[in-house]
DNA sequence: CGACTATTGCAAACAGCTTGCGACAAGACA
DNA sequence: TGTCTTGTCGCAAGCTGTTTGCAATAGTCG
């Protein structure tokens, strides 16, 4: 995931998670800006979602982007279907990049709120498939929670 | 579902679930007040999973419950494992009773909220004791969401 | 019945999200 | 490169759903 290079409209690595991102963002109408590409820095250097509040209040950011710029980002984004939102068990919304056939599948703590990322084979793939077809719905998708109290809660 | 019969601390029927639900409360320390009955028989009889403001502002209490109450009943009723708290794709907590044996597996429209549960036998089980074992995780639950397009807001 | 203490209702605080608005800057085109 | 158009930004205010303090009330147990 690193992400080393100078990153400008011109100059691209094909391989650059981070300027494949910002292209797809290009593409859908998104402008070039320097608090978009902290936000997909973020995401995709961040091993588990995020929240608003951890990406408008990073270090890392270039630029301190406002939460409501982040906000708005974030809600375009995942329009664009570039990152997700999840709701896990906190007050607040989570989002992470959709990277194409990876799973999103958390194991979450339901003390202290630590959230770890299930590298897990997701057995419910055909399960999937067959709910599309039975309920008419669209576009789906699913998320996959799995809740306990982590060894230093207990 | 039907609960027809007249609830007081001495008149229980086995088999109804408010009673069941009722006494569990009762045996870890919950005081039998008409309001927690509310709760309960609202969530009993729900199909889908109920937000604190569903249920605070529900013709069909007795009592009018104010949220707070409702709030702090729920909160109780949580940490007893009476019901469970869902995170869905709303900015708003659910409720639902927790029945031993029943899996609380929902389908989401993304677009217009709308929840439907569903029937299907769950593949996860097998490998939440494979995570729980992994993981060193304790009281170990899943949630299983499926969001999409319901056929109406696609 | 009477005492003890959980529970209630009200109102106010809170957290996280969302939006209006005027200033600014990216992109397109000459 | 200069100019125009329109998306984006930062600020501050507003909103929604949740959480809490406090004094009054009402279950529960002896």
């Amino acid at each position: 995931m690193a992400v080393k290079h100078h990153h400008t409209r011109d100059s691209r690595d094909p391989e650059c998670l981070l300027c494949q991102a910002l292209d797809r963002a290009r593409e859908r109408g998104l402008r070039m800006t320097p608090a978009l590409e902290d936000v997909l820095r973020l995401l995709i250097a961040a091993a588990v979602p995020l929240t608003l509040a951890d990406i408008a209040k990073s270090r890392h950011l270039s630029s301190k982007a406002d939460q409501a710029t982040v906000y708005r980002l974030l809600t375009k984004l995942e329009k664009l279907a570039i990152i997700r939102r999840l709701g896990l068990h906190d007050r607040a919304a989570y989002y992470t990049m959709i990277f194409p056939g990876e799973h999103n599948d958390y194991l979450v703590c339901t003390e202290c709120g630590k959230i770890a990322r299930l590298d897990i084979e997701c057995p419910v793939e055909e399960l999937e498939e067959r709910i599309a077809k039975k309920s008419k719905f669209t576009q789906l998708y699913h998320e996959l929670m799995f809740f306990g109290l982590c060894p230093k809660c207990a």
